[in-house]
DNA sequence: GATGAATGAGTTTTCATTCAT
DNA sequence: TATGAATGAAAACTCATTCAT
């Protein structure tokens, strides 16, 4: 990967996170990249490749950040692991992740799918720890880190070391 | 409000909730909504007078929603009904709540102020239940319940039945 | 005349005045003057007939204005008088006659024509008191009063009364 | 300056001058010029910004235009040079300047600001030639100049030669 | 790999005008 | 006489994309 091309991913990214993917026009990526706007075709083919492009480092990220989750095989360890997780997010890569929120609102597409195996590692861990309803108590904790990270994302927490330190509490960890 | 008007709003609020706003043309609305788009210009001066017309149908509706809530002086009650809200959306409404979610991120705005009242009343019956950190407790199940509507918004919820149970046991409402 | 027409009549020659016939719209007209849209076109059918009224009343003051001239039968009191006339535009008439230059100059309309009578009654003037080219002294006398006219309208011209002097002694008026 | 540029600033000059600015639509200027439309906005951002540039090439042309009389150190030679200049414009030069004169009422600009040089020349030349009030004839024969012009523009003067010498004659020149 | 001129189809917006009330 | 909802066509402007260099 050149270093233009580089420049390019990372500017989009910063432009599709701030204004949003159809907000955000090839050009505008060009001119704050500083390369011509042909450029930006030769290196991803069209607009919708440089999504994906950066999409697809999102994905690489994102399975990164859980596989130590999934890997880990004693329960109460994989559950604090995936409880701390939104909380170990560094602030400069902020703009990242809230470009992974914004397009799939934006962009609409479902999830469920890549979460899986994530679910499902949760679940276990759960039904190993005997809680009545693991699966549920799966899906439960989830949605909550779902809504715990937007909200941290969003610079929206005031004291995410309580936070954490409640959440751990709640379930024995 | 004349009829058409009011028909452009609704055929609007599904286009944008659909397809988000950005990528919602006005002429698209007006064809939908089978007037000239002239009128909708007419109506709602420019393409975001027109959202922030649904928008504000938006809070009023969301007040409505929480109105109950914070008018509820019981404590336990409160809580109860707070998280009652997100499973009695009722799925011809499922549109209307996609799209605020979807505004949010598209628009990025901040609704920290609006919940303020909110975060305040759920506090304050935390509180009074001798919960010991009520801020916080408050904080996580706003943060709860928001990754849960989401799901439940998105259809990924499986057994919303037992999800409430579940969450309402951890409250021991 | 009703009242409203008359409104119409003046809203319109201020905001042609102001920013010329082609950039002031028909509803701004409307808006401006306190009535509805149709009613514009009720009075005056279409936006070239509410012009069309306008510049009907222009010329009614323009011949008004002219009249005293060519009646005068003393030739250096003719020549007085036109030479006066730009100076005695009342302020409050600046918009008027900044109207009717400046729809003449967007229209491109030619008022050679008209002005004929007024030609041959100076050039006549100046052929009774001898000038060796009268023909070409009133052409030259009427293109300076249009310069003048023009900067006095514009607020152009900064000693109104002794530019007024210096050009009857010119004529030794 | 690549060509289709030049040819898009040069339609969109004859066009403004003979129809006006706002009476010229972007689209009629592209389809004249034989470009895309979307060329004009890449070329010049907006129609404001084409007239811009066509009224700034007017500025160099005026400023060259003047420059030869601002120069010239004998009063008597300055002032024939400024009588003789709006007799020696080109026929093929009569659209660009109907269109400085069109556009200067049409946007209401001041030009007394850029003619401050060129009246103080002026008024310096009647100075050393003893004139009795040397501001007020400055600013009398640019008006008359202006009048004239407008007629010259206009097609609108029977005979240029000798109005020009009955000028002349006027200030002894 | 890199540029930037050029395009064509689309988008937002404006506007003169009509018409039912 | 007067209103204002409604229209259709055109205007200004945007944008993803192509292509010659």
């Amino acid at each position: 990967m050149t270093e233009k091309k580089e420049t390019i991913l990372q500017t989009a990214l910063e432009l599709f996170a701030k204004e949003g993917f159809n907000a955000t026009s090839t050009s505008k990526v060009a001119k704050e990249a500083g390369v011509s706007e042909g450029l930006v075709f030769k290196h991803f083919n069209n607009k919708a490749g440089l999504l994906e492009a950066i999409l697809k480092e999102g994905e690489k990220k994102f399975k990164l950040f859980y596989a130590d989750v999934v890997m880990e095989n004693d329960p109460r360890e994989r559950l604090r692991k995936i409880i701390l997780l939104p909380f170990q997010i560094a602030e400069e890569e902020y703009e990242f992740w809230k470009l992974q929120f914004k397009l799939k609102w934006e962009l609409g597409y479902d999830s469920t799918e890549k979460m899986k195996p994530l679910v499902e590692s949760i679940t276990k861990a759960f039904d190993e720890l005997s809680y009545p309803a693991p699966s549920l108590e799966a899906e439960l904790l989830l949605q909550t880190l779902d809504g715990l990270s937007t909200a941290i994302i969003k610079h929206e927490v005031s004291d995410p070391e309580n936070l954490m330190k409640l959440l751990l509490k709640k379930y024995e960890l």
